[in-house]
DNA sequence: TATTGTTATACTCTATAACTATA
DNA sequence: TATAGTTATAGAGTATAACAATA
């Protein structure tokens, strides 16, 4: 069974990404919307290109993942002080909210969806898919 | 970090897909077509049905796949002998080739991108994917 | 020249519903 | 009525190329 692996990802991957959906459905999020609200308001003040590269996704992509949220008050895009060319995205209070909420509801969906693994396992698995991914990209 | 899980899955899998992908390019073939020639040329003589169980798929996903390598001869359609309405998949000498040479291919390309990990390792995070892959569809 | 964000396009993946022929 | 395969369609994900404004 050598290609085991790439297939347990594959399946493992979308069965979790659909039960991460299901459980943000409720607050017209999906995985990727989620992470960039996530960031919007981290503080962090991220640009779209920095978004983009923490969430290894193309600068063209974010654009529309970006007006979807602008366009429902979630988050805002501000001029970037140093770089004009830039745009800074940052949470507004509505956003903030509810991102808090859907949070707290991905974190209850994803513990369930490990609720078969001891905390050792879900920190060894952790770190085992960390260390396949730092390895990979080099 | 409570997303982090999902993000990290999400990240792995579209680079290892891509890797994958790309080394099975020369054969013609992607993940999901090499994994339903690997299947019929496998003995198990599966159905069109059980290919889509197997690989998590819809049946209806499954029509194009085959389409695509019947046409090239890698793989036939024969009525089942005790249902008629079924549809067993099997790979021609062509395809058995084929598998057997892109097989190999996967087998390295996945050896490479494990390459940082002990054996050890390995076949913990093998299992690891595996269990929460049983507890999950549960 | 190079980079940020944007627009456009195309292809793959995923999900669903409806149809046909068999059971 | 239920199931196997098929067709069709739509939405989400992925990958590129080209452009305007700015660096």
């Amino acid at each position: 069974m050598g290609d085991a692996m790439g297939l347990l990802l594959a399946k493992l991957h979308s069965t979790t990404s659909a039960l991460n959906n299901e459980a943000l459905a409720v607050f017209g999020l999906r995985e990727r919307s989620f992470s960039v609200l996530a960031l919007a308001c981290s503080g962090l003040e991220p640009t779209q290109r920095e978004l983009a590269d923490f969430l290894s996704l193309d600068p063209s992509q974010i654009v529309s993942l970006v007006d979807d949220l602008e366009g429902r008050g979630l988050i805002e895009r501000t001029q970037g002080k140093r770089d004009r060319r830039a745009k800074i995205i940052t949470g507004t209070p509505a956003g903030n909210e509810l991102h808090e909420n859907a949070r707290r509801t991905l974190e209850d969906c994803e513990k369930n969806q490990l609720s078969a693994f001891t905390e050792g396992e879900v920190s060894q698995l952790r770190s085992l898919l960390k260390k396949a991914l730092c390895h990979i990209r080099s």
